[in-house]
DNA sequence: ATGGTTGTAGGACAA
């Protein structure tokens, strides 16, 4: 095994309060020995987030950008990193995107990593009478302008929630998904203009193609959908193509959702190469 | 699967 450098690991969640959910960050992290956390729904404002806890777990390198109650982004490493703030996606300071820089020694470029949590956009699938919707399409539309801009040598990575699962199998119940915001014809196109115009490869479908289901997320409001495996996939890892030679292996933390008072989203965990 | 459960706050929203 000479030569060979052990895989940088990220680890990808949406916690739904990130302080809710400390115990269960404790038994992942214990569990799969990640070296980044990428965390999305923080719920909880900057000058509460529960930094001690996580330099405790060894995570000494944060970025964090909350607001009260809502939304939240957390990027926390092992290693120390180059904070590349936060954009304001279509005019808002929302507190949905953070990226980072991990460095590199023998490489030329760092990795860039980035964060994601796009809105969920209500319950109505109209843009013209559901704002929460219209905002929705607003971000995936600046999504696509931005992945257009970036320029191809960097290796990079987008992680997170990303509210809308892309194909037919990224639902238990596609038929009647269409008709359901986060699986819309028009969603689902829209991801598809972010993926092209990125160049972005979806690590998850790369690793299990379809027809084989991947869900990343089950419902609170059936309790029996993660034991039905009636699910969605709303959370992703996509590399560029200069990112996709680190790539080494890609996996989902599902049991984390069968724990008790868990998160109604699995970790996502990408393992890259980055020496 | 238009009902249901969870989190933040301590009522009504957001998801």
């Amino acid at each position: 095994m000479g030569g060979t450098v052990k895989p940088t690991r990220i680890l990808s969640w949406n916690v739904n309060s990130v302080r809710r959910r400390l115990p269960h960050l404790v038994r992942v992290v214990r569990a799969t020995a990640p070296d980044v956390l990428c965390l999305q729904e923080t719920k909880v404002r900057d000058d509460a987030f529960p930094r001690a806890e996580f330099s405790a777990l060894g995570y000494n390198a944060q970025a964090i950008s909350g607001q009260p109650a809502y939304n939240g982004v957390a990027i926390l490493a092992k290693a120390a990193f180059t904070s590349l703030g936060a954009k304001a996606w279509r005019g808002h300071d929302d507190k949905r995107h953070l990226a980072v820089r991990l460095e590199t020694k023998d490489a030329l470029h760092g990795v860039e990593l980035h964060c994601f949590y796009v809105p969920s956009g209500g319950g109505l699938p109209d843009r013209t009478r559901n704002a929460k919707f219209d905002d929705k399409l607003r971000f995936m539309e600046a999504l696509t302008r931005w992945s257009k801009r970036q320029d191809k040598t960097t290796p990079r990575l987008l992680v997170g929630d990303f509210n809308i699962a892309w194909l037919e199998h990224d639902v238990w119940n596609h038929k009647t998904a269409r008709r359901a915001v986060g699986h819309t014809d028009l969603e689902r196109s829209l991801f598809s203009r972010f993926m092209e115009a990125g160049g972005w490869c979806d690590l998850q479908r790369r690793s299990v193609p379809a027809p084989d289901p991947y869900y990343t997320w089950w419902s609170y409001r059936h309790p029996t959908a993660h034991a039905q495996g009636r699910g969605w996939r709303l959370d992703y890892t996509l590399a560029n193509q200069a990112c996709l030679p680190r790539v080494v292996d890609v996996s989902l933390y599902k049991r984390a959702r069968g724990w008790k008072t868990p998160s109604d989203h699995a970790p996502v965990i990408t393992d890259l190469t980055l020496g």
